[in-house]
Order: C-alpha cells, then sequence, then structure tokens
DNA sequence: GAACCCCTGTCTACGGTGTACACATTGGGT
DNA sequence: ACCCAATGTGTACACCGTAGACAGGGGTTC
C-alpha cells in the first residue's frame, strides 16, 4: 500500500479538465460517499467496485492501487475545506485564520475518515495547495520571515489534524459501540478507583476540572493564535532577527543594525530580490 | 480489532506485581521489539508468535486479540517517558513543560509506532496516567482554573502527538523507499512547475522560506507553550473569570467580584473543599 | 472491407491479515 | 489416582490488496 509513482500522482491530481473524466471520478467520488457513510475501513477495493457494479479488479484500469485511491479521495475533498470561505476576507490574520481553522474542523467532521487518511510524502493536489496558500495570505502581511509564516501556517495545521482525528476517533468508537463517550467513562469507576495515588490529577478532578471543561478545539484554537500572536509582536518590536529565517541576529557592535543572521541568508535575501528561485525542500502542505 | 472489555483492560493495565508474569510479559516485550525494529505493520499476530517460537493462537490464550495487544505495548513503552526526567524539577511551569514535551518526542522517536497506534477509548495505563500527572504538576500552580490545566495539558500533548507522528510518517516512508525527504521533494519539479497561480506561496518560496525553516518541533513547542503563558498572565491580570471552568464572569454591578460564573460552579467549588468527588466525564490522557 | 492493436473489464489465484473453534497435552489440587 | 482447568496446537473462515492471463470491442490503418 504505497504509492510507487509519485510522477504519475502528480499528473493524475494535477491534470486538467479532463477531472470530469469517465470513471475515475465515479470511483472516487463513490469512495468518498461509501467512507462519509462507514468508515474508511469500509472503503475495500472490493466493496467499492462491488457498489458500482463492476468486478474488483475493474479499479485498477483506473487507479494504481488503494494509496492513490486515498490521496484522489483526500484531493477531492480538500476542494470543501474554503468552500463556505468569505472570499472578502476581511479582519485581521487572526480572524482570518481562526475561520481557515474552524471551515477544517467542520470539513473533518463532514469527512471523519480524512484524519486517519493521513500519510507522508501525499503529492498535494490543487485543492490542498490552495487551501496552504489561502492560510498563507493571511499571515504574510504581517512581518514574519517567510520560513516562519511557513511554520505557523504548518503549526495550525497540524493542530486541525490533531484535534480531528480525536474527535473522530471517537466518533468511530461511538458508532462501533453505540456507547457515547460520556457515558463510556462513566463506567470506568474500576480504574477511577485507581487514581487515588496521583495526587495533582485527584486534586483537579476533586475541584471540578472534568465538570465543565472548555471545548478542546476553541480552547486550543486560541493557544495557539495568541502564540503566533506574541511571535508577530515581538517581531515587530525588536528588529534583531534575521528577516529571511527569524534567527537572533548577533547586535552590531557599531554601525546600522544587521538584517541578516549569516552571510548565506543575505544571499537568499539578494535573489529572492532578484527574482530567481532557490533549491531545497518544497512545500509540505 | 476493538477492546471489546474495557473492564478486562482496565484489569491487565493495572494489574500489581503480577506484571512480571510468565508470558504475557514476554509477548509484550517481543511485540515493542518487533515494532521498534520494523513497523507497527510488522508486528502480526503470526509473525510475532513465529519469533516466540509458539503458534499464533498461542498468543490468544494471554491477550484477548490486537488491539489489547496494542493498548498493552503502548503503555509497556510510556514508562520511558519520564526515566530520563530530573525528579527535583526546578524551573517554573514552563521550563517543566518543555522538558516534558521533549522527553515525549524523544520517546516517540526511541518508537516510531506509538504516533500509529492512536485510538480513543483506551483504558489509559498507569504510566500513561503517571505522564498525564508529571505534566498536571507543572501546571496545577499556576492559578489557573483546574479545567484549563487540563486542557493546556491536553493542548500540549496533543501537539506532541502530532508533531512525532508527522516525524513518523516521515521516517516510514524513508525506511520503505529509501528515499530522504529532501531528496524526494527535491524531485517534484513537475509539481512545483504548477504553483505559479499561488501567488503568496510562490512569493515565500522565493523569499526563501524552504531554504532554512525552522525546526517544526521547536517551532510548535514556543508557539504553544506561548499561548499557555498568555494564558496565565491574562488570568494573573484580571480575575473576573470563573475559577472553576475559566469561562468570562459578569462583573458585580456592586460589592465584592463574583468569583463563579455560575451556582453550578460554586456548588462545584463547595463540594471540592469538602473533598467529595464530583460525576461526569473523566481524564483522557 | 479486413487486419490490427489498445483500452477496458473479467476471472482466477496468491499471499497476507485477525480470529473462531475443536482437539491434545499437561500440571496441580483434591 | 483422579479430575479439571489452563495452556498450546491445528484447521478453517472471511476478509484484504493485487498480480497475471484472458475476452470483447471500438478506432486506426492498410
Amino acid at each position: 500500500m504505497q504509492l510507487t509513482d509519485p510522477e504519475r500522482s502528480t499528473e493524475l491530481l494535477w491534470r486538467a479538465g479532463a477531472r470530469r473524466g469517465l470513471s475515475l471520478e465515479r470511483i472516487v467520488r463513490a469512495a468518498v460517499e461509501l467512507a462519509d457513510a462507514e468508515d474508511l475501513a469500509a472503503v475495500s477495493m472490493r466493496s467499492l467496485a462491488e457498489r458500482l457494479g463492476f468486478t474488483t479488479m475493474a479499479l485498477y484500469r483506473h487507479v494504481r492501487g488503494k494509496a492513490e485511491l486515498v490521496a484522489l479521495m483526500r484531493d477531492e475533498v480538500m476542494g470543501g475545506w474554503d468552500s463556505a470561505a468569505d472570499p472578502s476576507a476581511a479582519g485581521g490574520w487572526r480572524a482570518e485564520l481562526e475561520a481557515w481553522a474552524r471551515r477544517g474542523l467542520a470539513l473533518h467532521q463532514r469527512h471523519p475518515w480524512l484524519a486517519e487518511s493521513e500519510d507522508a510524502r501525499h503529492v498535494p493536489g490543487p485543492n490542498a495547495v490552495a487551501v496552504f496558500e489561502r492560510a498563507l495570505g493571511a499571515v504574510a502581511d504581517t512581518g514574519l520571515p517567510p520560513a516562519q509564516v511557513v511554520a505557523a501556517v504548518n503549526l495550525l495545521g497540524g493542530f486541525v489534524d490533531s484535534a480531528a482525528r480525536q474527535s473522530a476517533a471517537a466518533l468511530r468508537a461511538r458508532r462501533r459501540t453505540g456507547v457515547s463517550d460520556e457515558e463510556w467513562w462513566r463506567g470506568r469507576d474500576s480504574l477511577f478507583a485507581r487514581l487515588d495515588r496521583y495526587p495533582t490529577l485527584s486534586r483537579l478532578y476533586r475541584e471540578g476540572a472534568y465538570e465543565a471543561p472548555p471545548d478542546p478545539f476553541d480552547f486550543g484554537l486560541q493557544r495557539v493564535l495568541d502564540g503566533i500572536d506574541t511571535l508577530i509582536r515581538d517581531e515587530k518590536r525588536d528588529e534583531n532577527v534575521c528577516r529571511v529565517c527569524g534567527a537572533p541576529v548577533s547586535a552590531a557592535t557599531s554601525g546600522r543594525p544587521r538584517d541578516y543572521c549569516s552571510r548565506a541568508c543575505q544571499q537568499r535575501a539578494y535573489r529572492a530580490r532578484k527574482g530567481g528561485g532557490g533549491s531545497g525542500g518544497g512545500p509540505r502542505p
């Protein structure tokens, strides 16, 4: 179960109008429907083929394997991330980024299998890149060095993923067992009985830490945004930070303060100004 | 592949000295070794049994199924989270929490399959709870309301997980294909060629955003800690926040400012002072 | 018109997974 | 000495992803 040929993936994901093709479209759409209705585990090549009225192996004429199918499913669905987005996008970076994250969570809730389907080295499809681009746009003009803009967006994306994964796992468990989260934990008395030897935990528990818990997504989102906020503020306050990579810059002993941490970063900025591209690792949305 | 009987899981995970039992210990240890050396996918009941010199079904005399085995593996390994921790633990909540997170990442790097093995409604074992307890202890005395202490620790734990998952996925891909991340991305020219229509992304790329990227874990860790930090500061500054759940409290029109957002939370605090327990959802480490 | 070929779909088969169930063995308590 | 429960074994089932050989059919070329 691996994508052996990234070149092919790139072509598939990025092919032009042909996306409204004959049958691949139908396969991917059916797979998404099936995964939405049941589970990612319910999407087997056999069940999917049966649902479409074909033989199992017929799918392999359009898709190289299961991994590729999942990649196509992912990008198909990624188109819905920004679907409900306000294109005007006013309100400053924080409001924009918050809305972006909330739309991401909503998408994950519409397609709970998304979080499960993560795997490294997916070729990002056009929809995924569009999502990434939009988030970058929100933070691009905050004065943060480019590398930190990307890092901040990646951090927030990772947070959304992580939160979505937890809520998806809870949903999956609820579907399977028919028991809600609260019910299940309430039944764990034999576990709680053993938690006395953990003083802090039981003290917090006694003080009601678990009675009116804040929504984990809202809570985490505000913390992460706060973290990015202080980064931006710090950036604005003192400028002795490299304009390219954001590393601290040793204060110049005399004369004008330095803009770059090293000769290498200075060179990078120069090349960027000249409009040439660079080399090195690519984007990882 | 599910834990049908949480009661049994609780007993297994929490049984006393019996942990140095006969064969279950050996099974779990061998499974961990196998997963460390290869992959979680390499731990099949057949391969594991063969490695131990028994039949496949022999394992089922000691373990109810694969899901239970994985749960036991998880808790076995969780014992190593705080193994290299300084018990004195000075340095304030931030240093403590940062060290905690770094130990977590290190653990995940020693056992890259940990991130894969996540599933909801694991009965937390004693080791997992100890890890949780330690993190709670770091933030417990910051003046944060109990619910927020728990939420903060959960947030940081989720972050560690998320970061570990990404690095584990990258490692897995490298192992499988023998190609490093940088190499792989460098070969994706046909992808980069299509990124021109995304102005922000390509501008940031030209400006060197991908040439000297900060370590994603370090970056994210500082942001999250900053976020928690501002929460603590805000908490200290103005006290018009509920002492139990942290929700904002409407300012009293006259007299002494309110401590609780509602009669319910006031009651909870009273019960906590009296030493009684509460009801409701349990801890989710 | 005939021959060709490629594209698509089908069929069979292989090696892998988790695990249910019936049977053999064995060791300890009565 | 007996019995029983615990432990290990063997076989079998229902899945999974997919490799490989084969059949039909439509468009292109002679």
